[in-house]
DNA sequence: GCGTGATTTGACCAAGTGGTCAAAGCTACG
DNA sequence: CGTAGCTTTGACCACTTGGTCAAATCACGC
């Protein structure tokens, strides 16, 4: 069933997803508005509501396609490539996306903070096995004297926390910096310390 | 001026206070409801309002509690101290406080995903200057050849990432360990990640 | 046990909330 | 053109929100 769409059908909706991207991920699910929306949208309130049947419809259309940009650095982890090689490039590519879709990095931020009500399940689905399976990987690699034994969830856990850091806290870290960009820094000490860490 | 409060004050007080943090905390200030508060305190609305002016005085009353014990523990950072030891019982105490008060480091999460709004001076000011102060002590260790080359603004906000993680993505660590408690095995991971990234 | 000040609350209010609807305006296509 | 169907909106609604207030209730020292 392919739905199609005219082009101000195109537009609107993705003016109406920009805009709640915005306005969720800076105030979470229950603090936003639709109000908020429609403004940040260039819409009227009625107009929105043609275009999505609920504020729930915006934030669940987010959040869906959120979960699928989360996942695939993750799954872009080979088993056959270099070892560190291989996890230095999640970071990076972990990096890369908190510098270039921090709202996103924050809209998940929020729904996790808020106890993950609309996401629980691919938590404990979805994303549990895929970081099961990663995590096999990486025990193999460690068996084979290819990388420092480490704990892989806690390696995991530790790519996500040190990634995500610097667009959930960005203001946070501008402010401890002065204003300067953080990323050419985080970039080089990330890679320093998982290098360090995982040379076996 | 010494504010002098009964023992009923000073109960109820308390109860909101502890109301406050429970709501505040999961939905941030905007999410968060009077009638949330004063049901979780067990208190009627009229009655919240009698001991605290407003919405917003709760919730500045809880930061400024916050902010306190949330710089206490790199305020203990001793610069006559033994360097390597410093940091890791640094890493200890943060990662204690996110198992002993997880709701403090969400309700932080919350206020700085928010952009700040009520705190950006407190960051901009006290902690820049401490962040400012503890990254010199970390440079003359480095120089003394005590500490591993690292920048030391990134380490501390590793430091930070890294701890704060455990309350803050807290349901989601627990889905992907399969309801686990992570504290131990992030214990070990944080010790072994530092020690091998400062050994000089 | 009593009076006074501290405490509690039911009723209320204005503003804001998510959402509806009928009518108006617009656009593409014959 | 004209019209059928897509798009937009002003007016509206029921409900929730933060907050007020006067009156009722309570606690405690005398």
């Amino acid at each position: 069933m392919v739905i199609t769409r005219t082009r101000i059908q195109e537009k609107n909706r993705s003016a109406i997803l920009e805009a709640g991207l915005d306005v969720f991920s800076q105030y979470g699910f229950r603090g936003t508005t639709l109000d908020q929306i429609a403004e940040a949208a260039g819409l009227s309130k009625p107009n929105l509501l043609y275009y999505f049947p609920s504020k729930e419809a915006i934030h669940a259309d987010l959040l869906e396609t959120l979960l699928e940009t989360w996942l695939d650095p993750l799954h872009a982890l080979d088993d056959t490539g270099d070892p560190i090689r291989e996890i230095l490039d999640y970071v990076q590519r972990k990096l890369d996306m908190s510098r270039d879709y921090p709202r996103e990095s924050r809209l998940f931020a929020n729904e996790i903070l808020q106890g993950a009500p609309r996401i629980g399940d691919n938590l404990t689905g979805e994303l549990k096995s895929l970081v099961d399976e990663k995590a096999q990987v990486i025990r193999g690699w460690i068996a084979a004297d290819k990388v420092a034994p480490v704990d892989p969830y806690h390696l995991i856990f530790s790519i996500w926390a040190l990634t995500q850091h610097y667009a959930d806290f960005d203001v946070q870290v501008r402010a401890v910096l002065g204003g300067k960009d953080p990323f050419p820094g985080a970039e080089a000490y990330l890679t320093q310390l998982f290098s360090t860490l995982l040379r076996p």
